[in-house]
RNA sequence: GUGGCCAUAGCUCAAUCCGGUUAGAGCACCUGGUUGUGGCCCAGGAGGUUGUGGGUUCAAGUCCCAUUGGCCACCCCA
């Protein structure tokens, strides 16, 4: 038998009211805030992933999905959202309309990783940018969505991860510093951190070796060598999360992996869904269409794991809506009655009626049995008793009562009694 | 890529340590208990080449080796 490739999952249907659900939140708080769909192809060249996210980085080096398609195309399947939507939005000329452009889209992105609680190789992405304004106030409102997004999914506690990663004028002052504090313990750090440090040094805050530990805690932080720039659109970012009230906690070790962040960084946290606690992570990448050949475009933006969301709902006993099933059972007894009744079904459901049909001539016994499983309101029997006198029996299985209906008043009965 | 744990019915597990008739249970499923009436209850039924391959042995679900897959953690990321 075929199996399921590693890190890839079937979604089942008793886990659909969660997506669902989810898909509605989505759709519900990016119209609030007046973010337009943008869908891109899950195929791009290669090469925009290796610009964009950068060589070097452990998603370009070693965790796409990458081969040659039959007209000898290096095509990838999409890792990540936002260089996908900097392509698109340049191609379309989205940066001659009205700015800020507030796009999002939901999907599927890849990468070859090792799975693990709340990891995957294929998993979906709620993905939110808005391009074309460099203003700390759009930093917050992107930030904001976020924050009313899980609002609205019935989380509680809700808690930014905030930091600055600078910019090309502070940071590698910053690093400098950074390097030189390290050097100073180097026989103290992990052979990790030693590697880290050459290839990509900020990520040494985020060690955690309990070795690692005193260094990470006496190093300088970046926010203290921000440029005057980075400074000032820091402070109005936390100066607009404190006024809406807005929790948050600066973390001088959030570092994200991805090189084109500039300035604010975020994350929100979860707990009781394993090591892999963030749902949603973002930041400003004002560089990055310069880097893909287009005009300079500032953006800031985010991705949330919806796998993961849906894990800490279900950790944390959200409850979700179920979908809508058949409220009537159309059960029948013989071969004459069953004539009568596989149009009948159709019948119904033309009159907005959801009808199960059961299948395989059985008891009535047993067709009583599957009502109750599928929970059904009514049960409609057609026997040959019924059918003499031209009528169906009604059973409500709620209030237990059993009527003769007439098979002409049928549907208008059924639909009554249904929107009681 | 590295490390740890695990693999028995559709699901959750027992029997594995210390090898020994026909590998069990609960749940779920099917049938019956009413000529044609659900939920609870009762009776019965179906469902397994014990992940796969090899080895040791008179004998392997059990011991050994390999392999595949899963889970968890690291790396990194949502």
């Amino acid at each position: 038998m075929y199996k399921r490739l590693t890190g890839m999952q079937d979604i089942l249907p008793e886990d659909q009211p969660y997506w669902r659900f989810v898909q509605e939140k989505i759709n519900q708080v990016t119209a609030l805030y007046g973010f337009q769909r943008l869908d891109v192809p899950i195929l791009e060249e290669a090469a925009l992933y290796v610009r964009s996210v950068g060589p070097g980085t452990d998603i370009v080096d070693k965790e796409m999905y990458t081969f040659t398609d039959k007209g000898e195309d290096e095509v990838t399947l999409r890792p990540e959202f936002t260089a996908g939507f900097m392509r698109a939005y340049v191609e379309n000329h989205l940066d001659k309309r009205p700015q800020p452009a507030k796009l999002f889209s939901v999907g599927p992105i890849f990468r070859y990783e090792r799975p693990q609680a709340g990891r995957f190789r294929q998993h979906t992405q709620f993905n939110v940018e808005a391009l074309g304004v460099e203003d700390p106030a759009m930093d917050f409102e992107v930030m904001s969505l976020a924050w009313h997004f899980f609002s609205l999914l019935g989380f509680h506690g809700l808690h930014f991860q905030l930091n600055s990663t600078g910019c090309p004028n502070c940071r590698p002052r910053y690093v400098e510093k950074l390097k030189a504090h390290y050097q100073l313990h180097y026989d103290q750090i992990c052979d990790n951190c030693k590697r880290r440090l050459v290839r990509s040094p900020l990520r040494v805050l985020d060690c955690k070796e309990d070795r690692c530990q005193p260094v990470i805690a006496s190093a300088p932080r970046i926010t203290d060598y921000l440029c005057d720039d980075c400074k000032q659109h820091f402070g109005q970012l936390t100066h607009y999360l404190d006024a809406a009230q807005m929790a948050y906690t600066v973390n001088h070790r959030l570092v994200r992996g991805l090189d084109y962040y500039r300035k604010t960084v975020f994350e929100v946290w979860v707990e009781g869904i394993g090591a892999q606690a963030a749902v949603c992570g973002g930041g400003r990448y004002d560089g990055l269409a310069q880097e893909i050949g287009g005009p300079p475009t500032p953006g800031i933006g985010f991705g949330s794991g919806l796998e993961r969301v849906i894990m800490a709902m279900k950790a944390q006993g959200v409850a979700v809506p179920g979908l809508p099933r058949p409220q009537v059972l159309l059960a029948y007894l013989g071969a004459t009655a069953k004539e009568k009744a596989v149009p009948l079904a159709v019948d119904l459901r033309l009159h907005d009626i959801g009808v199960i049909l059961p299948f395989g001539n059985r008891s009535l016994k047993s067709q009583m049995r599957q009502a109750n499983r599928e929970q059904v309101h009514f049960v409609v029997i057609l026997g040959e008793n019924e059918l003499a006198k031209g009528v169906a029996q009604v059973k409500d299985l709620q209030v237990h009562e059993q009527f003769d209906v007439p098979l002409e008043d049928l549907s208008a009965w059924l639909s009554g009694k249904l929107a009681m």
